[in-house]
DNA sequence: ACACTACATTCGTATCTACGCATATAACAA
DNA sequence: TTGTTATATGCGTAGATACGAATGTAGTGT
């Protein structure tokens, strides 16, 4: 494969991934897990202000993470497919693993 | 749960999905899918400085992505465990449909 | 000891990101 | 129209990130 383009793709990929690399929008995907939620309804759940959960979810929204739909002055938000949510799972799963590796070998160093 | 512990949480968990959410670390990833590679095979591969491949390895080992192994003067990195790149593929995929969605580039994911 | 190779780390800086604030837009009601 | 609610967007800035260049460190051989 052409480097050239195989960096491009990289540089697609990675934007994927940083869509997922913020605490916050970690926090929004996860009250988007099971349920489709408004701005206000976000913004309520997660004690963020309005204007940064928008910021974040316009992050998502180019991205291709969620979906929009109108119902009367409110936007409601979806995560479009699971593949993500399933993304999200396995790293929080190996971030798991790993602190529970770091806290046997702290103990093992402490005694 | 305790909103307090649920951020801290997810701070640690953005800096694994940070690990993954940059195109040369994505690249050194997919390196090691396969093989146990030296810091100079990765930079010949790949055609990036010694110093930065250096410094994303760094991060990649600070977030338990890579583990090491001496051999000599070299340093061979290996990725631990599956789950990594298990969510790196899962997030090629999503991006994968997500650029077929819009008709660009979807043929050059799949070769 | 010295030199050489391979890798890690520090530093300065350019670029990027997240945030608050203010403002703009959209839908609806009176 | 005006007003109110809900959401989006532009702006400025503090902090984070990526990079090259230089330097530090570790292992090997002479």
């Amino acid at each position: 494969m052409d480097g050239q383009v195989a960096a491009e793709l990289h540089e697609l990929h990675a934007r994927v991934c940083k869509a997922i690399a913020d605490p916050k929008r970690l926090l929004i995907i996860n009250e988007l897990r099971d349920q489709e939620l408004s701005v206000g309804d976000l913004c309520e759940a997660l004690d963020i202000s309005q204007s940064n959960v928008s910021q974040h979810l316009a992050i998502l929204r180019e991205r291709g993470v969620v979906s929009t739909r109108r119902d009367g002055t409110r936007v409601l938000y979806t995560l479009r497919g699971t593949k993500v949510i399933q993304a999200v799972d396995l790293l929080r799963e190996f971030l798991a693993e790993d602190l529970a590796d770091r806290g046997r070998l702290g103990s093992e160093m402490t005694g």
